[in-house]
This record gives C-alpha cells, structure tokens and sequence, in this order.
DNA sequence: TCGAAATGTCTATTGATATAGACAACTATA
DNA sequence: TATAGTTGTCTATATCAATAGACATTTCGA
C-alpha cells in the first residue's frame, strides 16, 4: 500500500468524495496506524495531485462521519471504529456472532406487520403463497453503532405473539425459545453487495455513496423445516463476514 | 417497490449518477420485465423530480455500461444480465461453480512472480513469514464478461513450474491435479464490500463508484495444510453468493 | 400516410465543484 | 518565546452539473 495512486478522474462524483473514500479505506486497513493521524492536508493534495482545498472537503466528510476529528495546529486524528466480524454458519445468530467484539448489542424494532406472503416470501419458507406471516422490520446496534438493518418474516401461524416477545427480548433466538423451539439453524445465506438506499442511510447513519453487505438467509428448526427468511442490509465499513467450512 | 421514490439531493454524487443507480437496481429487480423497456425518459424525470435532461444523462451512462439501449422513436431497450450465482461451500471451485450458468469461462493470467511471504501471506498459509510464494494475478470471465480479479499465493516449495500449468489450463483445481494435489477444500472465507478501485475498474470493465464483493479465502489439502490463500474482487453486479450449510 | 410518442440535439442560465493564492489562528517544541 | 508546522478562513476564477425550453428525427399504429 505504499505510494498512494493519484486520483483517476471520474464523472458523476465529486472530487472530494472519491478522495474520502481513498483515505477511510487506508485509514480501515490501518495505512496510519503508526502515527494515529493522518498526513497532513499538504501532503495528501501532493498525493492525490489535487488542491488543498478539495483534500479538506474531503477530510470535513469524514469528520461528518465522526471517522477523523481535525485540531487546528496539531493535525487530523482518527478516531478508529475496527470492522466487526460476522460468522456465518448453521449456527448462525446474530448477538451471539458478535460475541465479545461488542459490550452491547440491540435490536430495533422499527415496524411490523402481519400479511400475506409474497411469492418470494412463500418460496423461502416453503408454505403457500398469500398464507399469513408476520414482517418484522429492524435495526441492529453494537455498541451503540447502527450495523445492520433487517426484514424478516415468520410463519403467522406457528408464532403467535412473536412481535411482543421479540420487542422485550430483542431476540430471535429467545423469542423462538420462549415460543418453543428451542433450536434452529442457518439452512441458506445468499450474499450481495450494492450502493445504501435513503433508508439505509437514514437507519444505519450512513452517507451517500456507502457500500452494504446484503445476506437473504433462511433458518429453519431441526426438521428442516424453515421458520424465518430474513433480508439484511449491512453497513459494508462496518462488518464483515467470515465463513468456515 | 410500487412507486418509484423520489431521488433525495446528496452532495458529492451527481444527480445523474444517483439515477441511474436506482434505474440499473429497478431493471435488476425485475421491475420491467413486462415491457423490456425502461420507463420514456419523461416519465422517468417526473418520477424522480427532475429535468429530463438529467435523466438522459443516467441513461446515457447505463448504455454505456451495456446495461440499456436507446432506439430513436421507439424507446430505451434493456439488455438483460443476470447475476452469476456463485456458490460458497467445502467444494469452492470457480470454474466448477458456475456450472451450467455460463457457457464458457476464462482465465487471464495478468502477471505472476515468486516472493517473500508478507506477514498476511504467512500467517493464511501458516508458514515463516519471508518464506518463498508464488503469486499469481488474475482476471477470471464467464460468457466474455469479467467477473472477478484475484490475487493468490501458492507456497513456492510444493509446487514447482505452478505458473506454467495454470497458464495452459486456466484452472487452480487442474493446476494442483497436475501437480500431484488431487483434491482440496475450502477451508475459510472472509466476505467483505468496497468501491471499484482504478485497477478493478480496468480490469473488470466497471464503471466509477461500482460496488464490489471481496473476498479472502483459504484451501488446504485433505490434511488440513493450506495450499492456497487468494483475495478475489468480484463485481457485484454480476455475481451474487450463495452459502447452503 | 398522417400523427402521436418517443429519442436526439441545440442554446441559455444558474448553482455546485475544483483550483489558486494569501493570510489568520493554533500547537508543539527547540 | 520564537518559529516551524499545522488547520481555518477568505477571495477569485474556471469548469461541471442541472434546469429550462424549443425543435428535429425516428418509429409505429390508426
């Protein structure tokens, strides 16, 4: 990584933004790690062979970001946020997952409903289309940090009062439990990456541009039979997956 | 997806490109599967609020990346791509996994040399760090498309005249049967998102602010030994994963 | 074959982006 | 307590992005 590359021109994004993205990379895989700040705002219009200015409207998006704090005189600090590590498994869950990487984990429940299944919907949980099933829409938190945000659906039938547990438990492990299944398991996961939409933005504070991890997943109890299809929206710069085989 | 939103105003990204961002996502979801064509570009600027002058530039873009086509008088055409279904598992093999999905596949060996294992090399492969590794760099296509840009590293030691075989037969799996390595599994894999950098928009013929799936991965042979340790770049509007467990 | 509906092209104007230079304000240290 | 090194602020200018309107060109069906 040494040497960093001129900045290649391109249309559509702002100079600056391309530039932002450039250093939160090289801050994320720990380029100034040494110093604890990065270089300073000369040096990098040097770098990137642009003016001054344009590297200050960048590094004024990452301090948005709570990424970088300028202080004048001394130079531009970086306030590190590590990625956290999501393993992906047929044990997968998501509070357990993060295990001790975060103090505390949440679990926003943002909305929830109970419906008809769409087509894809029944297609994942293998039950009639139009058969009820309830929605929960989510935020997940570690640490106070907005990591991921989430549909699910259930079965309606075989979870009633699902949406009253899961809002005291924040659980979809113990929402399951106390509903009786006492176990389950990650059936399928399939994985994509795409550009935040505005709710993404606005539920996971992220900026315009940002990257996501997008998972549809399927767990199902110990018959096989499924009991959840969930599509997650994870923040990119914040998680990442590891699969162990 | 009823009702197509209207674009919210972000800085640093043009209007523009922001559109076409949400029509490329609109065709991949399926959404005008009935006509096969894109909505009449004065539709599109009233649904998005803007000037149709706007939305031909975001048109302009996506026939440029082959996505759509404009026929005078008659409308903008979609040229459909789906996306690669690659799937992840003990079996993980590039070629193998795309299976019946893409009618021929490629590899274009970019550029080798034989190194000095990096501490991340050494530590993957579970080998002194400065011990000799052959890289390998990559471009890998399905169907004259390019999907993924890798790096690997082999352990010199094992597999002698490695470059030479890879080159003729395009393939790690045929690579390693020729030298005496008939079979072996994936043993991790890590999944994260980025932007395209300049490299990969040039290898994988991507367009500025693309989005891509990135992955480290680790094979050993049957014993557990690591043989392989790569970093691919997938572009992730051609490619999704798949994890069955 | 005419006309409605669609894309293509041109001109003009306004605001955002990027460059350039100069200097002020603050921090740490020799 | 100077002073080198850094961030903060201001002015000015050129280019790109977005809007607006008018009209040409092509396609397709009534």
């Amino acid at each position: 990584m040494a040497g960093m590359k001129q900045v290649q021109r391109q249309t559509g994004v702002a100079l600056w933004r391309q530039i932002a993205d450039r250093i939160r990379e090289a801050i994320s895989s720990g380029a100034y790690d040494e110093t604890g700040m990065v270089p300073p705002e000369t040096v990098l219009a040097l770098q990137f062979g642009v003016n001054r200015h344009t590297v200050r409207s960048a590094l004024a998006a990452l301090a948005q970001e709570g990424i970088v704090r300028a202080v004048q005189g001394r130079g531009t600090l970086i306030e590190r946020k590590e990625r956290l590590n999501f393993p992906i498994s047929r044990r997968t869950r998501f509070t357990d997952g993060l295990g001790d990487q975060a103090r505390e984990t949440h679990s926003l429940l943002l909305g929830h409903a109970e419906e008809a299944a769409s087509a894809e919907v029944a297609r994942w949980l293998r039950i009639e289309q139009g058969t009820p099933v309830i929605r929960l829409e989510t935020v997940r938190d570690a640490d106070r940090r907005p990591v991921a945000r989430g549909t699910s659906w259930f079965p309606a039938a075989r979870f009633p009062g699902l949406v009253e547990i899961y809002r005291q438990t924040e659980s979809v492990t113990k929402t399951f439990a106390a509903l009786g299944l006492s176990d389950y398991v990650r059936a399928t996961t399939e994985i994509t990456a795409a550009h935040a939409d505005s709710g993404d933005i606005a539920d996971l504070e992220l900026t315009p541009g940002a990257v996501l991890l997008i998972t549809k997943a399927m767990n199902t109890d110990l018959e096989g039979v499924p009991v959840q299809y969930s599509i997650s929206r994870f923040a990119a710069d914040r998680v990442q997956f590891t699969i162990e085989n």
